[in-house]
DNA sequence: AACTTAAGTAAGTGGCGCTCACATATGTGA
DNA sequence: TCACATATGTGAGCGCCACTTACTTAAGTT
């Protein structure tokens, strides 16, 4: 007898008990429906049942709002690349695959946060909750790779390989959100690119026993 | 006798004479200043020297200055790629690392405007003027693709190749903005990696006479 | 039970996007 | 040369939003 705004919700009674967290939900539903320039915090606390005011009780400014969402989407990206390799043997090209292709969906189901974390906000480039996240993505990246290379992870060689396949793969995720793909008229094969581009950085040091 | 705002300006009477122009210029460079999403029309007219009101004479709503400069933006890139491949051999591999160079550059020398056209913005994508402009850029990369391959613009193998580069060099640009690489404590030498990259993407095809 | 503090509200300020009625310059045909 | 249509500007105003302030209500704490 209380919720009725929207998907998010459940108001106990003056205090809301976890506005906060619904809050960082609500902005992330928002940001996807939305986009990340299109969305208010006043419609936010409309759809988490709280007036314009009450955010502000948790967040220093708007900003900080996109904050925590960012923060957010950070950890659930880093969580879903680990559970994409954890199976997965740690000398094989299909484990980097995986990995790509879980940055890849995580873009893909997401859009809206991937735009909010790598597309804008110039402001909190360097703040160090954020800077933390983005090591801890970038941490299992260049884990995945030195385990495959056989060296330790702060091997250049390692950050050099690392790169080529992160970059490939984050801008395919751009394009891919712009449907670029589509305009240039051709159908590529989303798997089979990642593949060929995983064994073109990395085929000179695996036993290619997945050729074509 | 009339400027005083800033490095726009120029009002002649009433009568402006060249407003448009003007607020593409000066909404550019806030883009510039402040980022994509911070900037507003109304410092643009304030920049430009006339009323809040006086944009709507030109311009439908706010996302329609956006869509001009990013238009702007996507000329001068075409440009840029145009200028840096013209003098160069059509089946040389450094042909195809300056015309990533010359999208690495625009990046870097823009990037506000670059995140603009690609990071947000979901709304205009299927703009038929955004879609001929960027149909054009897409076309000096197929082009030169197709020169080095020596086979026609419409042929996969010439898509396929060229999305590779443009995902790779497009990725870069990216981590490039968010200063990604400064942050995985690798310095990489941008020249290098990219003649690695089209030596990856072009090598089987062409006698590669400048190997390390 | 009194006190502190966390977490909510209502009302207000100022900026911005955008519109509308009106003003001013520019061109054009008679 | 002058009436008139048209293009391009202004000022005032509306509604939304970010954010603040003063106040209220609930929940510990001792």
């Amino acid at each position: 007898m209380s919720v009725d705004e929207a998907t998010v919700v459940a108001k106990a009674g003056y205090h809301h008990g976890d506005l906060k967290a619904q809050l960082v939900e609500a902005v992330r539903q928002l940001v996807e429906e939305k986009g990340p320039d299109e969305f208010s915090i006043a419609e936010a606390s409309r759809r988490a049942g709280v007036s314009t005011a009450a955010p502000y009780k948790h967040f220093k400014d708007r900003h900080a709002i996109l904050h925590a969402v960012v923060l957010d989407g950070l950890d659930r990206l880093a969580d879903d690349m680990r559970a994409a390799i954890a199976d997965l043997p740690k000398t094989s090209l299909e484990r980097i695959d995986a990995l790509g292709q879980a940055y890849i969906d995580f873009a893909r189901n997401g859009p809206g946060v991937f735009r909010l974390t790598f597309g804008l906000t110039e402001g909190h480039d360097d703040d160090p909750e954020l800077m933390e996240c983005g090591r801890a993505c970038i941490a299992v990246l260049l884990g995945a790779v030195a385990d495959l290379l056989d060296r330790p992870m702060d091997d250049p060689e390692v950050g050099q390989r690392a790169y080529l396949l992160w970059t490939f793969v984050h801008g395919h995720c751009f394009l891919l959100m712009d449907e670029k793909l589509a305009r240039m008229e051709l159908r590529v094969d989303e798997t089979r690119i990642l593949s060929q581009v995983s064994r073109g950085i990395f085929g000179d040091v695996v036993t290619d026993r997945a050729s074509s």
